[in-house]
RNA sequence: GGGCCUGUAGCUCAGGCGGUCAGAGCACUCCCCUGAUAAGGGAGGGGUCCCUGGUUCGAGUCCAGGCAGGCCCA
């Protein structure tokens, strides 16, 4: 016997149950168990850093990736879920750096790194028991226990062997790479912290220099800079290639010279009369050379020439670009397109170093001035004046940053380009469109990987330099580097810690020169952390080696749409160039999630929705529910408590009270399903074929969108036929369970509401964890002791086509339809529904729609409470079609005949005039002497209820009530008027729907009458053992005086029997 | 500045290939129904389908250019 529902759940108390439930009974450790020996389905947990407190995004997400891998056990996949925390970054450091109160790197050093590491490393875990709460709350099953640590001495080992791989093959090396630095705090800033120091209007140089050609005296490039600093580091000049370019001749001083620049930017540029004496694209002017302006550093590589750039702008300035690779981020990336030389004439407190003799261990912006003017001295100047633009400063103490060429190691990934693209053409991407545009696009625009960052808590860059000879080594394990200390003589530090600094110290002797071997100070890019996850969760390849490839490469990710040049790069990047392997098959890049306004939430704006209150009010599966189906995976998601309420009362609670009505009847029934027999499918009444038809189709289509990553069109089915369920099945069916016999048709539509429900159990298990465990629990596991005793243990449904029966699906949709448009036709006759009347008429689209109507008429029939349906070819059969002449058009032309039109066409038979106009003739009509035709655009054609009819129409449908009553269809509807007083009165008395009692009333004679007529119905109806035509004595446990249609009505019930 | 996404009723969203596509669900008003229902049914109010051009016999639907919001990258 099933255990009754509650008429009011409560959901997060629910869920709270539940949750003990799986933890006592281990059901997802024994999910896995049970799984051992099927198919792999790997997924990865992108690891979080649990360093704030989880949001509701991070629900979004962990929604998400909860759903798949619980799909995929169900059918049988063994899904490993192991967890994952982020630890290292410059994130964490920025915020140890504000809780101390620094500003800067000396700071840092000044503290001490080993202490700095130290409190790093504990706020990583600082809110895990807070993630770790959330993450069990929404039915995130993961392994969090066994979670892989980013910070752990096995994950770096494996870094440090994936670096060493990458080493071995030449794929590592160091070069420059231009950041945003700030000269005074020594230190480059983060594009973040950029971000927070631009102003604008702020006033620069602007220079118009001359570079002299030289093959040609007396022609010159003419350039723009806003930093004349950068000037001494000039390397070449760009152009944009498909550019128009002039070289015109002006006066200067009295001496003709040559100037070559943008046609575009002539008249911008250009002071005073000119001649344009030649025009050439941008590309004819590639690999023309021109005499440096300085030459204070020796060149190891071939300069000063004229290259082709496509970032050239053609809106300012000259269409000529000055190259300085030491001071501009795609100038460094140009000059090693170019191999052309990186002239750092500046150090890193912004000075000019020595060799620029004139204004060494000058800041370069106090210098400017002195090199406008030692242009001007040299006749290399063309014009100078102040430029207002939006410019950087550091946002701690306002200096004007510098883009600044540093040291830094690369991973060499533009080598794999194409393998990179290749591979991620193969990647299924949803939506599609971010594997193609968004990360595509940056995948063709792919740089090599700037490694290292000069900072503190990361894992440590493992190359080692010999501080005599400079011979460099990367070390590829603990056990290599090891046997290299203990080999010099060196103790082997114990507890060995990778981190700074402790990693510094540790030395040992080139095996060149024998000198001291150290490691270089940098630590590594912490997206090469998670990047590594598929290799360095496993401790691979020191452990795990039959493990990994098992679980390599995944199945299924998913993550922000932030995460697509962060994590997934980082997967793809490092899987291509150690594998030549996709990391992932399946990655769904989640949308956004706003606030209710379509705002971004932010702290600041105080608009954050707390995970947390909407669990509480609504429940975790409410949220889980919005998520997947409010907008396709992709999408931005506005998210607030009110919203998730809609999805409860309009989803959850439907497929709650639909649950709720089987078990109520199923408890009155007795009902078994182990051993009532379930009557074949091809006897049950149609409308039992008709839903079991779209409870497998449902079946097949939410299985088909879960196979193609997409629970957004999988729910919203899955809600729609729950409405199907409820309010046209249920709705329709509610007789058959509240009579009495036990027959076939019982028997019939128990199980088929049983069938939808257990179903629907396990259809919404993986998106709706908890409210499917319940439905499930009561319906499957208490009765059958065989049966799994979780649905997340069962299996998934396979749809039977055999049951699918689409004729019968559309023919319902018919009827439901011509529900609606019968129940229009009886509101406008305004006559209520529990009156029934004798006759509806349809006009459908046909012979055939009128065949399945008549085949579905007894649910129709019954829902609109009419007893006889007929069908209609022309709606002339219920009503009268009258010409309206059209004033508007007929007016205007007629003028004062008008009248005498009018007249004349009353004369005529109008049906007649109707069918003549419908087969578009015209109808001619004498008026005086003359003819006047009257066309089918000149009427309008109303029709006229017969008599007795109303009808409205929809389209190509049309449904006609006749609206006469008989005194016997009048005294059917004065008894189901008795019916409902009589059931408020139960409800009011608080009794049980099963519970007999014995009714009185005292009715004026026609309602007596009508009483006496129909008592076994009404008694039937009310479950009253007696009606008696009595005053309610003083026993009856409630009473009332109605009036029906004017007749007075006293009536009361008194239980005498419980259900 | 570049790439990508989004912009349809007060709110949340549907609207393959251009031709009843101006819709659904919430919310609101009136009426109806109710032994599962915080429900359901009917009717109604409410929209220049972001704007401007273009292609076409015909465009939320295709193209171009704007505007607004978002993300990523400069």
């Amino acid at each position: 016997m099933f255990e009754p529902v509650p008429a009011r759940v409560n959901f997060p108390q629910l869920e709270e149950e539940i949750l003990k439930f799986w933890k006592e009974r281990r059901i997802f450790e024994r999910s896995m168990e049970q799984t051992k020996g099927g198919p792999r389905y790997v997924f990865y947990e992108g690891p979080p850093t649990a360093n704030g407190l989880p949001g509701i995004h991070h629900v979004l997400s962990r929604a998400f990736k909860d759903l798949f891998p619980r799909y995929k056990t169900m059918r049988g996949y063994y899904c490993l879920r192991r967890g994952g925390w982020d630890t290292h970054g410059l994130p964490v450091e920025l915020e140890i750096e504000k809780e101390l109160g620094f500003t800067s790197k000396v700071d840092i050093e000044r503290y001490g790194v080993a202490a700095f590491n130290q409190r790093c490393r504990e706020s990583v875990f600082r809110y895990v028991k807070e993630w770790e709460n959330l993450t069990e709350r929404i039915a995130f099953w993961i392994d969090l226990k066994d979670a892989y640590i980013t910070l752990s001495n096995e994950y770096i080992e494996s870094v440090w062997w994936i670096l060493r791989q990458f080493w071995d093959r030449g794929l590592l090396y160091q070069s420059y790479k231009v950041v945003p630095y700030c000269p005074r705090c020594g230190t480059p800033l983060s594009d973040h912290e950029v971000a927070l120091g631009y102003r604008e209007d702020t006033e620069d140089p602007s220079v118009y220099v001359k570079f002299p050609l030289r093959d040609e005296e007396g022609t010159y490039f003419l350039v723009w800079t806003t930093t004349p600093w950068t000037l001494p580091g000039n390397a070449a000049l760009a152009v944009h290639p498909e550019a128009i370019y002039v070289m015109v001749e002006q006066e200067q001083d009295g001496t003709p010279e040559r100037l070559i620049l943008a046609e575009a930017l002539l008249e911008k540029a250009l002071k005073g009369a000119y001649r344009v004496v030649a025009r050439m694209p941008g590309r004819e002017l590639a690999g023309l050379r021109y005499r440096p302006l300085y030459t204070f550093l020796p060149l190891e590589k071939e300069a000063h020439y004229v290259v082709t750039a496509p970032f050239v702008s053609l809106e300012e300035g000259t269409g000529i670009v000055h190259i300085a690779p030491a001071f501009g981020a795609e100038d460094m990336q140009l000059g090693r397109e170019h191999d052309l030389p990186i002239l750092v004439t500046v150090d890193p407190r912004g000075r000019f170093i020595d060799e620029v003799t004139p204004w060494r261990g000058m800041f370069v912006k106090d210098a400017d001035p002195m090199i406008i003017e030692d242009l001007q001295r040299r006749g290399l100047l063309y014009f100078a004046g102040t430029y207002l633009h939006t410019y950087p400063f550091c946002w701690r103490c306002g200096t004007p940053l510098l883009y600044y060429a540093r040291a830094s190691w690369f991973i060499e990934t533009t080598r794999f380009k194409d393998r990179l693209v290749a591979l991620n053409k193969t990647i299924r991407w949803y939506p599609p469109q971010i594997g193609e545009g968004r990360f595509g696009n940056w995948l063709e625009n792919n740089v090599d990987w700037a490694l290292s960052r000069e900072r503190y808590w990361g894992i440590p860059l493992p190359i080692w330099e010999c501080a005599r000879c400079g011979h460099r080594e990367c070390i590829g394990s603990y056990a290599e580097l090891r046997q290299k200390v203990e080999a010099a003589g060196f103790r082997w530090p114990e507890p060995w810690d990778p981190h700074k600094p402790y990693v510094d110290e540790v030395r040992y002797r080139c095996e060149r020169c024998g000198d001291r071997m150290q490691r270089v100070p940098e630590v590594i890019d912490v997206w090469f952390d998670s990047g590594a996850m598929p290799v360095a969760q496993w401790h691979y390849p020191f452990e795990n080696q039959e493990l990994f490839r098992e679980q390599f490469p995944a199945d299924f990710i998913c993550e922000g749409v932030d995460q697509t040049r962060g994590w997934f790069y980082s997967l793809h990047a490092i899987a291509t160039l150690l594998f030549d392997s996709v990391a992932f098959k399946n990655v769904i890049s989640l949308g956004l999630v706003l606030d209710e306004k379509g705002q971004k939430m932010s702290k600041s704006r105080g608009n954050v929705v707390d995970p947390w209150e909407v669990i509480h009010v609504h429940g975790a599966d409410a949220l889980r529910w919005y998520f997947y189906t409010v907008s396709p995976p992709g999408q931005e998601r506005r998210i607030s408590v009110n919203l998730v309420g809609d999805v409860v009362r309009t989803f959850m609670l439907t497929l709650w009270n639909t649950y709720r009505f089987f078990v109520t009847y199923a408890r009155l029934d007795g009902f078994d399903p182990r051993t009532v027999p379930a009557p074949p499918v091809g006897e049950r009444p149609p409308l039992d074929r008709w839903i079991l038809s779209e409870l497998h189709a449902l079946i097949q289509e939410v299985t088909e969108s879960l196979e193609s990553y997409d629970p957004a069109t999988a729910g919203r089915r899955i809600a729609a036929f729950v409405d199907d369920l409820s309010n046209w099945y249920v709705r329709r069916s509610r007789r058959r369970f509240w009579k009495n016999e036990n027959d076939a048709d019982k028997a019939a539509v128990y199980h088929t509401l049983y069938e939808c429900l257990v179903t629907l159990s396990h259809l919404l298990a993986p998106f709706i964890p908890f409210t499917a465990e319940a439905l499930y629990r009561n319906l499957v596991a208490r009765v059958n002791p065989e049966a799994p005793e979780s649905v997340h243990l069962s299996r998934w449904p396979e749809p039977d086509p055999a049951r699918i029966d689409k004729r019968l699906q559309e023919e319902m949709r018919l009827t439901m339809r011509l529900a609606s448009l019968g129940l229009a036709a009886r509101n406008a006759a305004r006559i209520r529904v529990r009156q029934p009347l004798a006759r509806i008429a349809f006009r459908v689209r046909g012979p055939e729609e009128e065949e399945a109507v008549r085949r579905l008429a007894d649910v129709l029939l019954d829902e609109l409470n009419i007893k006889s349906l007929t069908f209609l070819r022309e709606l002339t059969e219920v009503a009268d079609p009258e010409l309206h002449l059209r004033l508007d058009r007929l007016g205007p032309r007629l003028g004062a005949r008008l009248p005498l039109v009018r007249e004349a066409l009353d004369g005529l038979p109008a049906s007649a005039i109707i069918r003549a106009l419908h087969r578009g003739e015209t109808v001619a009509v004498q008026v005086d002497e003359e003819v006047v035709e009257v066309g089918p655009e000149d009427v309008e054609i109303r029709y006229r209820p017969k008599p007795g009819w109303v009808f409205v129409e929809e389209n190509d449908y049309v449904a006609a009530v006749w609206t006469e009553l008989t005194d016997e269809l009048r005294k059917e509807g004065l008894a189901r008027e008795v019916v409902r007083r009589i059931q408020e009165l139960r409800k009011r008395a608080d009794f049980d729907v099963a519970d007999r009692i014995v009714t009185y009333y005292q009715a004026d004679p026609a309602l007596a009458e009508a009483i006496a007529a129909h008592a076994a119905y009404i008694q039937a109806e009310t479950l009253s053992e007696q009606l008696l035509a009595m005053a309610p004595p003083p026993s009856v446990e409630a009473i009332e005086r109605a009036t029906i249609d004017g007749m007075t009505l006293l009536v009361g019930v008194l239980r005498v029997a419980k259900g």
